[in-house]
DNA sequence: GTAGGGTTAG
């Protein structure tokens, strides 16, 4: 008899939740484990299924779950480790399918099997996950601490915390694990007040507890108090050790909500040694996580300088220190720097390669995002995502849905992000029939949040399918942000539904939802379009008062366009002499088609040669005031427009549309 | 290979 069956002892559950015996075993030293099923000796196993094991497990934890699935379909000597270590793969992935299939077919299960199967179901979204995850809790032979802290977690993460709480009553036995568990459910749902209550009252904390209160205390904005309760309830801790842990906990607070200052004191109260004094293994000292959190805190700053201060200094870079100061460096759109500090990393590792990506998209350089990402070792959803979005952003549609397919054919799913990029697409190039079929793959592979909800609204607004941006826009409820407003409105807006608009806007007010910039564009649109100059007028008026929005050269442009269009030509053009911008190709464009509708040759040819100055290359201008000319029967100014453009070299392009060719 | 707390990318 193997000597950890010595003791086991089994518990029983109250009946009324149904719950088969389990069993647990005791702590075993340090390191607490509890073991419910027998398990062969590591001795017993075979060398190659350890081998392996060992191989997959690498493979999976590098990113490549593909591989591992392939090696693992490759070999015929499998143990229950093999099979737990794959359906893991799954489960990090959210591939919850192709786990459930491989716990379906293993031959043998333990309690592993069982508790990754519940965490899987679990960390996915959804009532319809957790009920699942809790059948199969409910089912399983055996159960240890890990699936009833696995349970316990996943009610108290998905809000359900009176579940939670009557599985935590439930344990004859809990464990720190499990008190933690519902300490951090209490902070996650908001209720500190509870969640403090049950940090006093229990039986033993461990360095983990008072993380759990100081980190559920920052994302209860409780800033403050978390420092208190760091250093009332961090004195008694004797792992002096883990006290870094909660103050870098402190430190990453402190810099998420910009107050790099107290951070940066935070950081200098931890000591930092150079080796000598206290034994290195139980002292309170700076480790990476707190140099890289300070440098992330100076990043969110916008203080890169300093932040490259901090990272010069530390004497063991980690691959986050680097990738933290790469993200800074990107984010400043300083590529160069950043791509040189990718040069001289040691290990770059997926998401280096990433940042680097993002890092030339957005500065607009796609071909050598292209080139870096063609470079990728193990490319994952995020790498594509980024090329994705990089070349929606960098206008290169038809780049991006070939990325796309490629990505599918690579075995990668699409994620909200992909997504979102690739309504983003259709958007831009009026693509119906592909934002239709990227809806269903919306509907099929993700629980639509706000925003994309917003780029659905967004696509099928910009096609014209207002009906089914309504019926989006309807079914989010109370669960829109101003950019959903903005979305619908500007649908209508743009497709000459005035008054539903406005209607909309008005409704939009009443809710005391602000309005954008955004907002009054469309809103002007919309009074232009519908000629509806009082109200245009009004709204223009009403910008800066009511909603301390400046009126912007876009907004002139839609003022000088509703003006313009009822014939009020001087109105127009005061409007141009008055305001505090420069007038842009849409303003002088506006008084352009004015003109046109109202005859004005002198005035139009005033703003021609404005678009002519800032657009030279444009056949527009030309065009409207030869056709003008031609219709008043001035030929000789008509021949001169003419001789103008063959001087100035333009050529009347062809009207082209920017459907993209890809939709069919 | 599974449960609770800290740092990086779209």
């Amino acid at each position: 008899m193997s000597l950890w069956w010595r003791n086991v002892r089994s518990l029983r559950a109250p009946i009324s939740i149904h719950i088969a015996p389990y069993i647990i075993a005791q702590k075993s030293g340090q390191n607490i484990r509890y073991y419910s099923t027998l398990r062969p000796k590591i001795s017993d196993v075979p060398p190659d299924i350890r081998r392996t094991n060992k191989n997959i497990t690498n493979l999976i934890r590098n990113g490549q779950l593909n591989d591992g699935r392939r090696l693992f379909d490759k070999i015929t000597h499998r143990n229950t480790v093999t099979w737990n270590s794959m359906i893991s793969g799954y489960v990090q992935q959210r591939e919850i399918v192709k786990a459930r299939q491989l716990f379906d077919e293993m031959p043998q299960r333990d309690v592993v099997s069982w508790n990754l199967m519940i965490s899987g179901y679990l960390s996915c979204q959804g009532r319809r996950y957790l009920d699942e995850g809790r059948k199969l809790f409910d089912e399983m032979p055996q159960r240890d601490f890990i699936s009833w802290n696995t349970m316990i977690s996943g009610y108290a993460k998905a809000g359900n915390m009176g579940e939670a709480l009557e599985l935590f009553e439930c344990m004859n036995e809990k464990n720190v694990v499990s008190w933690n568990a519902v300490i951090s459910g209490f902070l996650r749902n908001g209720d500190v007040k509870t969640a403090v209550e049950y940090f006093k009252k229990m039986p033993e904390r461990d360095s983990a507890s008072l993380g759990v209160l100081v980190s559920g205390l920052i994302q209860n904005e409780e800033l403050d108090e978390a420092e208190n309760v760091l250093y009332e309830f961090g004195r008694s801790d004797d792992g002096k050790k883990d006290m870094v842990h909660a103050y870098n906990t402190l430190i990453a607070g402190y810099g998420q909500k910009g107050r790099v200052d107290d951070a940066r004191r935070l950081f200098d109260k931890i000591p930092c040694y150079s080796g000598e004094g206290i034994s290195k293994k139980n002292r309170f000292e700076r480790n990476v996580v707190s140099w890289n959190s300070m440098i992330m805190a100076y990043i969110k700053a916008g203080d890169v300088v300093s932040a490259r201060e901090l990272f010069d200094q530390i004497t063991e870079k980690d691959t986050f220190s680097w990738n933290t100061m790469i993200s800074g460096y990107v984010h400043a759109s300083n590529i160069d720097e950043a791509s040189n500090l990718f040069s001289k990393m040691p290990n770059p590792d997926v998401l280096s390669w990433n940042l680097i990506i993002s890092g030339y998209a957005q500065t607009g350089k796609l071909e050598l995002a292209h080139d870096y990402f063609e470079r990728i070792p193990h490319k994952n959803r995020v790498s594509w995502n980024s090329m994705i979005s990089g070349c929606e952003r960098n206008a290169d549609y038809e780049g991006a849905i070939k990325l796309f397919r490629e990505m599918q054919q690579a075995g990668e799913k699409p994620d909200r992000h992909t997504l979102s990029s690739l309504l983003s697409v259709c958007a831009e190039t009026v693509a119906l029939f592909l934002g239709m079929q990227i809806h269903q793959l919306v509907t099929k592979t993700v629980i639509a949040d706000i925003p994309l909800n917003n780029s659905l609204i967004t696509m099928y607004g910009r096609c014209g399918a207002i009906h089914e941006a309504g019926t989006i826009f309807e079914k989010m409820k109370f669960q829109k942000d101003v950019i959903s407003w903005n979305a619908m409105i500007g649908g209508y807006a743009s497709h000459g539904f005035a008054f539903e608009a406005l209607e909309l806007f008005e409704l939009m007010k009443c809710l005391k939802v602000r309005p954008t910039r955004i907002t009054f564009i469309s809103v002007l649109n919309a009074c232009a379009h519908a000629g509806l100059v009082e109200q245009g007028r009004l709204y223009f008026k009403s910008m800066d008062p009511e909603f301390g929005i400046k009126p912007e050269v876009e907004h002139f442009a839609s003022l000088v366009d509703i003006v313009g269009r009822d014939g009020q030509l001087e109105e127009a053009m005061e409007v141009i002499n008055t305001m505090p911008v420069e007038p842009d190709k849409a303003v002088w464009g506006a008084v352009l088609g004015a003109c046109r509708v109202h005859n004005n040759v002198e005035l139009a040819r005033i703003a021609a040669e404005a678009l002519m100055c800032l657009e030279p290359e444009s056949s527009g201008p030309y065009c409207l005031l030869y056709n003008m000319y031609a219709d008043a029967g001035r030929w000789d100014d008509a021949s001169e427009i003419r001789k103008l453009m063959e001087t100035n070299n333009i050529r009347k392009e062809r009207a082209y549309s920017r459907v993209c060719s890809s939709s069919s």
